[in-house]
RNA sequence: UCCCUGGUAGCUCAAUCGGCAGAGCGGGUGGCUGUUAACCACUAGGUUGGCGGUUCAAGUCCGUCCCAGGGAGCCA
């Protein structure tokens, strides 16, 4: 065995964290593990007699007598320090240790006399688990994202990376906290969907015919082959089943996978992404404009205020500005205007837009970009578009030219939301599918909501990978997902 | 998919007008009694993205393909 593993194990069980007064914040698994978390460690309270740490190597300064290492364990972002004297056990292996090589400690904790950390560990035992060679590709000087991104199995333990992890777990556990302390139920959409017509964007078909010889006839597929008998797809959207659980459960949202198979190659698209959505019965488009406000306030000041140690990295290394624009984010009310309003702002700009303004016109990049970042240099929401370049589920307003949607616009993302009170009266939207000339009969259940105790109902979605570059600065939507999925990249 | 910019050592980057392929980090060896991007000395490491062309001579110029990043469209 090339690990000292086994050996370290020969005091296994013996209690290592004497003394311990775990902090507020780190993750308390102590009494079920026999390791300490580093994050308990670092932010200790009183020196230890001894601990047990497991952790990868990010570094280690070496001396003729004794030896520096530093070591992380994903516990937080601040890797411990540990002390190597001359002599200890497992001081023979220190050339074995270098940078990514995962080893256990067990020492002393004390404070440190050094300057940059305040505890530190004096090893009394040091063993390797798992050696990692000099071609371990991470290295402690800065790396590029894009170097990065082709070693995404390993990016996790830098810091950046690490962070960003963290991070993207305490807001997802931050949205569902969110929700459900406002009533929410959380709804479980279908991933695979059999109507093709979820109206946002290519989808990914999904079948077990053999591709190389599929069943036709007359030279059409014979989808009654196929698994399911009729053509399927993985979901582009969870609203059509989140408005009918809202219809019964009144406050629902969903929060799960999303496949859009656009060729879209830009920093803030993905084909597999993470959004929720909510929907509420008995809501108006104000009431959805509110929620959208509340929810994105409510996770930057959760961010402020669970992840500031990782969040310090950002501000520091990633986006200067990030710290005033989440305060601003989460202090600060938003920004609402109607469509037409939106169009006069940029009509008088004096600005030199690469797409036409005016009425009808779609909202381009350059022209969110110009309201949130220069006009009102806050998050602002548009409302009340055009029917002609929204979808058809969206609610007619009485002007009968605009319907009740909304964009939720941030600076340097663009469109974080987008959503709307959805069309509940059956006439007018059994009109509004005929003019678009969409297969009714495939939507029998959904225009039976609208049959069967139709209420007023409104929801958005919320694409999660963009609410953490908005949250961290990270401005390439490949690098807050661990493994992003875009077009021509199945790696890993 | 379109436009722009790139591709040089494991990583981050230099290389003047077309004229000998370089540095830092990382690795190895040796030194150093408190380091923290440790330090000092020595050392190994290259098909300059691929193919073709121009030239006495190409990392550098031309063509083409591949890959990456940014911008745009589509959208969350």
């Amino acid at each position: 065995m090339p690990g000292g593993y086994g050996a370290g194990a020969s005091r296994q069980a013996h209690p290592h964290v004497r003394g311990f007064r775990p902090c507020g914040h780190a993750l308390k698994k102590e009494s079920i593990m026999q390791r300490a978390l580093i994050a308990d460690v670092v932010h200790a309270d009183a020196p230890m007699e001894s601990v047990t740490v497991m952790g990868w190597v990010r570094t280690k300064r070496e001396s003729k007598d004794f030896a520096f290492l530093e070591i992380n364990d994903g516990s937080c972002l601040k890797n411990l320090q540990v002390v190597v004297d001359a002599g200890v056990p497992g001081w023979e292996d220190l050339p074995r240790i270098l940078t990514g090589a995962s080893i256990q400690v067990r020492g002393a904790v004390v404070p440190s006399p050094g300057k940059g950390q305040r505890w530190e560990v004096r090893a009394q035992e040091v063993a390797v688990i798992g050696e990692a060679g000099p071609e371990y590709p991470l290295q402690k000087k800065r790396h590029t994202d894009e170097f990065l991104r082709t070693i995404a199995h390993l990016r996790p333990r830098t810091n950046k990376y690490g962070a960003l992890y963290r991070i993207r777990a305490r807001l997802a556990h931050a949205v569902h906290q969110y929700f459900h302390d406002h009533g929410f139920y959380l709804v479980h959409a279908p991933i695979i969907t059999g109507s093709d017509c979820e109206g946002a964007g290519e989808m990914f078909q999904v079948t077990t015919l053999p591709l190389e010889a599929v069943p036709l006839e007359k030279g059409a597929v014979r989808y009654e082959d196929d698994f399911f008998g009729r053509p399927a797809s993985l979901t582009v959207s969870g609203q059509l089943a989140a408005e009918n659980l809202a219809c019964a459960l009144g406050r629902v949202y969903t929060f799960g996978p999303t496949f859009r198979a656009e060729n879209s190659n830009t920093p803030k698209h993905a084909a597999e992404f993470w959004m929720i959505e909510p929907e509420m019965a008995f809501a108006t488009l104000a009431d959805d404009m509110d929620l959208a406000e509340d929810l994105v306030r409510s996770m930057a000041r959760y961010a402020l205020a669970h992840c500031a140690e990782d969040l310090a990295l950002f501000a520091q290394f990633v986006e200067p500005t990030l710290m005033a624009t989440l305060e601003n984010v989460a202090t600060k009310p938003f920004v609402r205007m109607p469509y037409a309003e939106a169009m006069e702002v940029l009509g008088r700009s004096g600005k030199e837009f690469q797409f036409p303004v005016g009425f009808g016109h779609d909202l381009q990049t350059e022209h969110e970009r110009y309201l949130t970042e220069e006009y009102c240099k806050a998050p602002v929401i548009v409302y009340d578009y055009p029917k002609e370049i929204k979808a058809f589920y969206m609610r007619m307003n009485d002007d009968g030219r605009t319907v009740a949607a909304m964009d939720l616009l941030v600076p340097r993302i663009g469109e974080l939301v987008g959503g709307s009170a959805r069309e509940e009266r059956l006439d007018v939207l059994s009109r509004r599918m005929e003019e678009l000339g969409m297969p009714q009969e495939e939507y029998w259940w959904y225009l039976d909501l609208r049959r069967f105790g139709t209420v007023p109902h409104a929801g958005f979605g919320m694409g999660f990978e963009r609410l953490l570059m908005l949250i961290t600065g990270v401005s390439n939507i490949r690098d807050v997902i661990p493994f992003p999925r875009t077009p021509k990249h199945l790696e890993f």
